[in-house]
DNA sequence: AACTCGGGGCA
DNA sequence: TGCCCAGAGTT
């Protein structure tokens, strides 16, 4: 790698390579129902894709409006998402939520950082991922352990807090891109850019990163 | 800052 | 088996 090019330049071209690798990070970047969302992406905390897909599909196919969930029993609602971590701590999230968006918002999922993160059950990273594929509104990067990592290796930021490391990537890539690249870190995270034993030999960006597959 | 919840993936 | 994980609330 060239070590004099500009950080955002490089920055640039990572965020282009990856798109190229993963084009379905583009088109499933607006998801069409904003509460579905809301609610799967409390469900899918530690928790795999195809846990949190079976769930939804049986739990939105038995509860139909934000009220069936704010009413229905909390053993029930337990017994229905049984089958993902942390069961009893989300049905509690989700009943809670559900209560507050119609108390609070009128049963519409709100649009902005701080009522999001007002709800119960919604953190900083939940309240990101709505708002980026839900409104397509970013105010931030959510940086969880596959984008610390990552950012660490590439030398975009060397920040040593999740914190510190958001401030550093908003500063270097344009806020378009704020976006998108949760969602292209992440998948690159899990494939490729592995916390143990990442697949240099097959890395798209490999000839961007200055990571000599030390283990760090 | 450390702790807790929890089933599934992976070595 | 043991370790880790697209997290958030509590203490």
């Amino acid at each position: 790698m060239t070590t004099t090019e500009p950080i955002e330049l490089r920055a640039m071209k990572i965020v282009q390579l990856l798109e190229d690798t993963y084009p379905e990070s583009r088109s499933t970047l607006i998801a069409s129902n904003p509460f579905e969302l809301l609610i799967a992406t409390i469900l899918s905390a530690q928790s795999t894709d195809a846990q949190v897909n079976k769930v939804t599909a049986y739990l939105f196919q038995k509860y139909r409006t934000v009220e069936s969930f704010a009413t229905v029993a909390i053993r029930q609602l337990e017994s229905d998402i049984f089958t993902v971590g942390y069961y009893r701590q989300k049905a509690r999230y989700i009943q809670k939520t559900c209560q507050m968006l119609i108390h609070n918002f009128s049963g519409k999922v709100p649009r902005t950082m701080k009522e999001l993160l007002s709800l119960h059950g919604v953190g900083r990273k939940t309240a990101n991922i709505v708002l980026t594929r839900a409104f397509g509104a970013v105010e931030g990067i959510a940086v969880d352990t596959h984008v610390f990592r990552i950012c660490r290796r590439l030398e975009l930021s060397l920040g040593q807090t999740p914190d510190k490391v958001e401030q550093d990537l908003m500063k270097i890539l344009p806020q378009e891109n704020w976006g998108i690249v949760n969602r292209l870190f992440i998948t690159f995270g899990r494939n490729i850019c592995k916390a143990r034993n990442p697949s240099c030999d097959i890395c798209p960006i490999l000839s961007l990163c200055p990571f000599e597959k030390l283990d760090t």
